[in-house]
RNA sequence: GGGCGAUUAGCUCAGGUGGCUAGAGCGCAGCUCUGAUAAAGCUGAGGUCCCUGGUUCAAGUCCAGGAUCGCCCA
């Protein structure tokens, strides 16, 4: 009976770790790695939950892997890592996934066609989609070893989660985080939807368009204040404009300002004719007025048109921003390394004209240090009272190092302008954060006028530079979502609307409107030319119309409010790769805008607010809106019953209360559904909003910067604040703290040549073939291994084919070594451990102690790597290790299992068997399967059940022996590779024994001498002082070949050629032989074989040895020493 | 347009805080060993460290500018 299982040395790693991931499952292994550390110190993962409506792809493999092996080592580390599955279920994929599954056409709204299904039966459908692909993500997520719970998993639809994310919304209004403001969306008319950027994308058409030239008057007195900067007699009576020009002229009633950049270079120009003054940008004025009529008056830069009122610094963070108003202001940015006042020390240090190199010393604390970032002259600023020394350019502005950005404003006297179609009403000119040169084509000597019309309702940009410059008037927006202008416009437009049908095609378009506005304003003499203008213009792809941007009403949470917060939370963060945290998501957190959270769609969490025409009231929990309709409409109770069984559209809407005059109903927006996975820390352990849990752990791709890791951050941060609406301050309410610990953030997965992967192109990998050619540990330790973690992986299936080759068949391939021996001794685990320490010391050789001392090292090492998150190094060190193992010490010591009658070699089965098991426990986490087999088999009865409930190993310090005998194994693989190419040099080959080796006395060979000598095939060896030898030589070789050593070389030369002989011939390594032999005349070489007969013959297991003439059938010639001789084998039974 | 990352051998990638002749694996070529036998080892060739400038006694590494690729956001 055999002590260890038999070893195939040809696994099927498919196969054999399905059976392993079939006993994990009736053993139920991983609930017992949780409950035995029932007890323990928790370390807590968050899954960041995938949308289930479509199969899971080798991405989300590579996410996993990473996933799972922290968990794995944690657990091992003695830890409880309770991990629990989560899904995704809102949101827009999975309605775009139902409406191709209706076969939705595109030449209707898909609202429309939405509605005519029927809200209840479409969210119905995507309840089930998200269900359609549960099972075969289970299935992969089981077969690639990745342990978690399915049972327990979050599902962001289900009404216990729904419930808890109003919970969050109404914590945050009751904070005055969330407020009502509008966003300029893509917006079709004729659907009356907004449309998704992705459809947007796909919808550009290049379309004509009737551009205009547009002359807006400036008011009496901004006319008479610019004329003194132009040094233009004050008696000149004449008009001056601002020319703007516009391609879609049908916003222009909309119009509210008119940006310029600061630093483009502008002119006023005089017409020769009527004397009317015009105001371009320098480069343009040529192309657009023309030489013939027009003549240069002046010109200033976009700062100098407006006047300097006001310089001062201020911190741009969002409370000083909001008090002091960015109307009219230029800004500079600064780094401050410490807030001051002192400017003028700075001024002079920047107006320096010297280019060389300064030193520029003061003390920080007193004297504010700012630092142009722009700067490209080298300073060095030295704090006198810390001695630090900064260079500009080394430091950037971030809030960990207390480096703030500051922002230098210079406000601005206004430029006021009348409005076009009503001149009793004036309009600014702004300038600065976001000014004309950001929004438009930066002073363009192809199109534009430096001048650019804003029309905040109707552009995203128009609407930032408007919110940016703080004009706090209620935006104008003349037209209705439907495309009608309203109330708002000028009389001659009111109910007309801005599109007309092609006659040619049907399809809308703004001609018509565009000429009516056109006419309008030329017999206002406000309109200098129009000209036809090719552009792409987005279009509505299913129904081919233009589309608008359009202000639309949405909710946001004002993130900008605790921006600092999010920052310093950020600060606590370890992020792997580093990079991450002061980069990309660094630099979005300092830019954090307000997070806009409805979305005017169908199947998401509703927003819970219910709204009057007073007031609006967020609700928080099904009980809050039981005790509304219990008090205010108990007609409602059924209804509500059903709802908290299924809160979602379009049953909820129907719930509307009257108190006390007020009609409520509710808002029709759903939640962002990066809101609902955001509120994870909360919704999925039920906790009360401000008490969310903290993850030590998580792990995403590199996309999630935006996504989950955001809205996690965003949403826990800010439970933690309060802000105050009349103090403006941002109040720290509850502990700061991120809602996770570490982050690993993984790169994208690309095909071999580092294409993305896509269905389109055709180069998508199915992780089942994968698994089922190489099985999932070889993918795991590849993803691993592979580059370091968070960079982009080229995925090439030949370099699984690598690892494989590399680092599992050589690790297999010991472990079958030793159960082959073990078997064949009798040897079983308890017998080893019984044998224990007396034989140990009896029989271990120093070569035993040098690798349990490597062993040791590279313990020591990948765990020192694996707190540091470097699981790539982890896995070249244990490949290393497997590698040492294998090719140096298994290598060398095979002969010591070749037990023939001697007493067992414990030491050696003992050595073997520690490594593996230390190998297989240290790969444990990356390939929990290969590594579980290997544990089963050679763990003795009493051993864990299974390795994920070992302990994860300590590394001991090194002893002094063991030191010193890893230096020596260097030495003496390095003396072997010396003597190795001094062999090719001299042209001998390994096979002829040598008689001696000289080795430099700086090396200490005093374990290894035989190591080397077996290795080398020498006698002797010699150490000699170092100036002996010749050279610089760090070893020399004895090449003299006495009549012995031939002779020995020959038989080992004539092995070679039997051995090959046996090989090309079929044999068996046990079979026996008999072996012919037609030396041909060659008496010398037959007389030197001769001598080594009895040896041969045992080295080539040969029972009979027949010197014959001529041997004709099947003989085999071969080459011995120059000479030909004739040889024929044949197997023998005995 | 902005942000982030990457660019090192034929290929895939390592190379904190500047410091000997720039490394590994694969591939290629040559050689070797074989009682782990469709396994294994050794040696070699192969580099303008993307380019240009700068700092320094010294730059793959730091600084500035540029090129190309990728990702994210507009």
């Amino acid at each position: 009976m055999n002590s260890f299982k038999p070893v195939s040395n040809r696994p099927n790693f498919n196969q054999i770790e399905s059976e392993i991931i079939k006993f994990w499952r009736e053993n139920k292994i991983f609930e017992k790695s949780i409950e035995l550390r029932e007890s323990a110190e928790e370390f807590t993962f968050f899954e960041g939950p995938p949308t289930a409506n479509g199969k899971p792809g080798v991405h989300h493999v590579l996410a996993r892997t990473f996933k799972d092996l922290v968990c794995r080592y944690q657990t091992m580390k003695g830890k409880k890592v309770v991990r629990n599955a989560g899904w995704d279920e809102h949101g827009l994929p999975v309605e775009i996934e139902v409406e191709k599954s209706q076969g939705f056409t595109n030449e209707r709204s898909k609202k429309e066609q939405i509605e005519e299904l029927g809200i209840e039966r479409f969210n119905e459908l995507c309840a089930e989609s998200t269900k359609k692909y549960i099972d075969e993500w289970e299935k992969l997520t089981e077969r690639m070893a990745y342990w978690v719970n399915f049972e327990n998993a979050y599902k962001t639809s289900s009404p216990q989660y729904i419930e808890k994310v109003w919970s969050i919304l109404k914590s945050l209004n009751n904070k005055n985080l969330l407020y009502k403001g509008n966003k300029v969306v893509p917006w079709a008319c004729d659907s009356g939807t907004v449309v998704s950027q992705a459809e947007v994308a796909q919808g550009y058409k290049d379309v004509i368009d009737e551009s205009a030239y547009v002359k807006f008057k400036l008011t009496e007195s901004s006319t008479k204040s610019l004329k003194e900067k132009f040094s233009i007699s004050a008696e000149d009576e004449s008009p001056i404009y601002m020319l703007a020009w516009t391609t879609t002229p049908w916003t222009l009633p909309s119009n509210m300002a008119l940006a310029i950049a600061p630093d483009i270079e502008y002119v006023i120009c005089k017409n020769k004719e009527s004397n009317e003054y015009i105001i371009i940008s320098q480069k343009r004025w040529k192309a657009v007025l023309g030489e013939i009529d027009w003549e240069v008056a002046g010109s200033l830069r976009g700062k100098e048109l407006l006047t300097r009122k006001e310089n001062k610094w201020i911190q741009n963070s969002p409370k000083n921003a909001e008090k002091a108003c960015f109307k009219n202001c230029i800004d500079q940015t600064l780094i401050s390394v410490n807030f001051g006042n002192n400017f003028e020390f700075w001024d002079s240090v920047k107006n320096d004209k010297d280019n060389s190199d300064k030193f520029y010393s003061i003390e920080m604390s007193d004297i504010p240090a700012f630092m142009f970032e722009q700067w490209r002259k080298p300073v060095i600023i030295k704090d006198l009272n810390t001695n630090k020394e900064f260079k500009n350019g080394e430091i950037k502005a971030s809030s960990s190092h207390g480096i703030k950005r500051l922002n230098r404003q210079i406000e601005l006297e206004s430029i006021t302008y009348s409005c076009l179609f009503s001149e009793n009403l004036k309009n600014e000119i702004v300038s600065g954060k976001k000014s004309a040169d950001e929004i438009f084509v930066e002073d363009s000597e192809t199109s534009g006028t430096g001048i650019v019309h804003i029309a905040p309702a109707f552009g995203q940009d128009d609407f930032e530079c408007y919110q940016a410059n703080g004009i706090e008037d209620n935006i104008i927006c003349a037209v209705s979502p439907s495309g009608v202008f309203n109330e708002q416009a000028p009389d001659f437009l009111k109910g007309q609307s801005i599109f007309n049908d092609n006659k040619k095609t049907g399809l809308q378009e703004f001609v018509r409107i565009n000429k009516i506005i056109c006419k309008e304003l030329a017999e206002r003499g406000l309109l200098l030319k129009t000209e036809k203008y090719e552009h792409s213009y987005p279009h509505n792809w299913r129904t081919n119309n233009p589309l608008i941007y359009y202000l639309r009403p949405s909710w946001y949470v004002a993130t900008s409010k605790v921006r600092d917060e999010l920052i310093a939370a950020n600060k606590n963060i370890n992020w792997y790769p580093e990079h991450i945290k002061e980069g990309r998501f660094g630099q979005w957190l300092e830019n954090n805008i307000d997070w806009s959270i409805s979305r005017e769609r169908f199947w998401g969490t509703p927003l819970p607010i219910w709204f009057s025409e007073r007031r609006f009231e967020v609700i928080g929990s099904f009980a809050e809106l039981e005790e509304k309709i219990n008090n205010f409409n108990p007609s409602q109770k059924d209804l509500l019953a059903k709802i908290k069984e299924n809160p979602h559209k379009p049953l909820i809407d129907q719930l509307e209360w009257e108190e006390y005059g007020d009609k409520f109903k509710r808002v029709p927006e759903v939640l962002d559904c990066w809101f609902d996975s955001g509120s994870m820390p909360v919704a999925a352990f039920g906790t009360e909003p401000e008490n969310f849990k903290t993850a030590d752990y998580i792990c995403e791709a590199i996309d999630q910067t935006r996504g989950w890791f955001y809205s996690l951050l965003a949403i826990a941060v800010s439970l933690s604040c309060k802000y105050d609406e009349r103090t403006h301050e941002t109040e720290i309410i509850n502990n700061l703290r991120s809602p996770y610990k570490n982050v690993l953030c993984l790169g994208h997965i690309l095909d071999k040549d580092g294409q993305k992967m896509s269905k389109s192109k055709g180069n998508v990998l199915n992780p089942w073939d994968l698994f089922e050619k190489f099985g999932a540990d070889p993918v795991r330790w590849y993803m691993i291994s592979a580059v370091s973690a968070g960079q982009p992986i080229k995925f090439d299936i030949d370099g699984i084919s690598e690892v494989m080759r590399r680092f599992i068949l050589p690790l297999w391939n010991t472990y079958s070594f030793f159960v082959l021996y073990a078997n064949l001794d009798k040897i079983t685990a308890l017998a080893l451990e019984e044998a224990g320490e007396e034989q140990l010391k009896k029989q271990v050789q120093p070569i035993d102690i040098w690798i349990t001392a490597r062993l040791n090292q590279t313990q020591k090492q990948i765990n020192e790597e694996f707190e540091k998150y470097e699981f790539a190094k982890v896995a070249q060190l244990i490949e290393k290790f497997v590698d040492d193992l294998s090719n140096v010490w298994v290598r060398s010591n095979r002969s010591r299992f070749w037990n023939v009658g001697n007493s067992l070699d414990y030491s050696a089965y003992l050595t073997l068997h520690t490594c593996l098991m230390a190998v297989a426990k240290m790969s444990a986490p990356f390939a929990p399967l290969i590594s579980e087999e290997i544990y089963q088999n050679l763990k003795s009865k009493d051993g864990f059940e299974s390795i994920h409930l070992s302990n994860w190993a300590e590394a001991d310090e090194l002893t002094e022996l063991e030191n010193n005998l890893l230096e020596q194994m260097e030495s003496a693989l390095e003396i072997i590779n010396i003597g190795r190419s001094l062999r090719q040099e001299a042209k001998i080959k390994i096979r002829q024994p040598l008689a001696q080796i000289f080795v430099s006395d700086e090396f200490n060979v005093q374990y290894f001498a035989d190591l080397i000598l077996q290795e080398l095939n020498i006698k002797e060896l010699l150490v000699i002082p170092a100036s002996e030898l010749e050279n610089n030589l760090k070893a020399q070789l004895n090449t003299e070949i006495s009549p012995e050593l031939k002779a020995e070389g020959l038989a080992r030369e004539f092995i070679h050629s039997v051995q090959n002989l046996r090989k090309s011939s079929g044999f068996e390594v046990s079979d026996r032989i008999e072996i012919k032999i037609d030396f041909m005349n060659n008496i010398e070489l037959a007389e030197l074989i001769k001598q080594k007969k009895e040896y041969i013959m045992n080295e080539v297991l040969a029972l009979a040895w027949l010197e014959e003439v001529n041997i004709n059938t099947e003989s085999k010639k071969i080459k011995l020493d120059g000479f030909e001789i004739s040889l024929q084998l044949s197997k023998i039974n005995y």
